[in-house]
DNA sequence: TCAACATGATAGTATTACTATCTTTGCATT
DNA sequence: AATGCAAAGATAGTAATACTATCATGTTGA
C-alpha cells in the first residue's frame, strides 16, 4: 500500500515538514486536498486546523499527528507546487536546445500552464503560491527553515533556470537573482493584476500575452 | 499643539487607518514608534498589542483607541515609508533632467539611502518594508482595502517611477508594471541577500554596488 | 466652574494554537 | 481465534490572542 502510494506522487518531500507522511495514509491525503483548498477559500490567515478538521469530519488532534503547525503545513503545500513545476521545466529543458526557446518555454509554464491544467489540485497550487507563496519565508523562521532545508525546493528550481540564463550568456554575472527575480515578479504581477491593476499595464484578467511579453523583454534585455 | 504636530511630519495618511489621529498626542506617537521599533524586534506575526502596551506602560484598550487591529497599523507604518520615500524621489526629480539619471537615482533611493539615514526611524522603516511590506496586501482584504485608497501611496510612487520611464522611452508599454518590478525585487533580493542568499548572486552582506547594477541593467535592457 | 477629552484600570469573551490522555477500530501475525 | 499494534476518534484542558465594554481619573481650555 505504502509502495503504491509512492509510485502515484513520486515526489519527495522533505521530512522535516510532517510528523507522519500524510502521502501514505487516507487521512492525510484528505488533509493535504481539503486543506488546500481550505486555505484558498479562507486565506492563511484565516485559516485553522479546526476549521479543516471539522470539513473533513476528523479533529484537530487528528491534523496535528500529521503536522506540526500551519506554517509548516503551507510550507509542505508550496513544496508541493515547486516540485510539480520543477517537473515540468525539465520536460521543457529535455525538449530543446535553444536556450531562448527554453527561457520563453519557463516564463509560459510560471504564467499560464498551471492555469490549463486538467487537474484540480494544480490549479489550486497556481492560486495558493501566487496569494500566499511569500508567506513562507517571510516569517522570523526562515534562517532556521532555510537551515532544515525547506526552500530547497524553491532554490532548486531558481538554480535550473539560472543555468539556462548562463547558457544564453556566458558572462553575465547575476543569474541567480534574475531566476529569483524572474519566478516572484511572474506571481507579483498576477496578482496586482487582478487586485491591484494600477500596478500593472494589464488591463484584461484573461489575457496573458501582454504578461508574457513583458517578462520576456525583462529576462532577455538583461 | 495639533498645529505643530502637522508642521513636524507634514504627510497625510489615510483617515481609515487609524481610529484617532496618532501623531496628534504623545501616546499616539509613542505607539508609532515603539510599535515600528517591536515589530521589527518580534516580527510582524508575534507582534501584538499588549506586548506593545506592556513595552510603553499604557493599556491594551490604549492602544485600540488609535487602531482598530495590526493590520492597520501596519499599513499605517508602511504609508508612511511610502510617503517618506517619495518625497526624496520628488526631490531628486527635481535635481535632475536626465530620465536614466534620475532613474539610476530612484535605485538608489530604494535600496541605500534609508540605510544611511541620520534618522533611526526611517531605517527602521526600511526593515520594516523589506520584512513585511508584501503583507500589507496579501491578505483578503485586499479588495477592500484598496477600495479604501490604503494602498493610494505606493501607487503614486509607483506612477511616478512609471511617468520617468516613459521619459526614457516613450513607446514602451509595461511602464507600470516595470516600476512595481523594481520597487518589489529591489526589496526582495535585498532580503535573499540576507536570509536566502542562493536566490542571489550577492555574496558580500555590506555591498550595494552589486543589487544597484542588477537593478540598472535589468530596468535599462527593456 | 464645567465640559470635553485623553488616558488608566479592570473585566470579560470567543477564538486560536496547541498538548494530553484515553478509547475504539481495523488489520497483520502467531 | 487470540494478540498486538498503529491509526484514528473523542474529549478535555491551557495559555495566548484579538478584541469589546465600562467606569474612574486627570488635564485643559472656554
Amino acid at each position: 500500500m505504502i509502495k503504491t502510494m509512492e509510485q502515484t506522487s513520486q515526489i519527495k518531500i522533505n521530512e522535516k515538514l510532517f510528523l507522519k507522511n500524510p502521502e501514505e495514509h487516507i487521512l492525510g491525503r484528505k488533509i493535504i486536498n481539503q486543506g488546500l483548498l481550505l486555505i484558498n477559500k479562507l486565506g492563511y490567515e484565516h485559516f485553522t486546523f479546526k476549521k479543516l478538521a471539522l470539513e473533513i469530519q476528523t479533529t484537530e488532534a487528528g491534523i496535528y499527528r500529521y503536522f506540526e503547525n500551519k506554517h509548516k503545513f503551507l510550507i509542505y503545500l508550496i513544496s508541493v507546487y515547486w516540485h510539480k513545476i520543477d517537473l515540468k521545466v525539465q520536460i521543457v529543458l529535455n525538449d530543446s536546445h535553444d536556450p531562448e526557446l527554453k527561457l520563453k518555454s519557463i516564463i509560459r509554464l510560471l504564467v499560464v500552464n498551471f492555469e490549463h491544467d486538467e487537474f484540480i489540485l494544480e490549479k489550486e497550487l497556481h492560486k495558493l503560491i501566487i496569494w500566499e507563496g511569500a508567506k513562507t519565508y517571510h516569517s522570523r523562521n526562515v534562517n532556521n527553515d532555510n537551515q532544515n532545508q525547506l526552500f530547497k525546493p524553491y532554490k532548486d528550481l531558481c538554480a535550473r533556470i539560472s543555468n539556462v540564463i548562463n547558457e544564453l550568456n556566458s558572462v553575465y554575472p547575476y543569474s541567480h537573482s534574475l531566476a529569483s527575480s524572474l519566478i516572484e515578479i511572474a506571481h507579483a504581477q498576477m496578482y496586482f493584476r487582478e487586485h491591484l491593476p494600477s500596478l500593472t499595464d494589464f488591463n484584461e484578467t484573461k489575457k496573458n500575452e501582454q504578461l508574457i511579453s513583458f517578462l520576456e523583454t525583462l529576462l532577455l534585455g538583461s
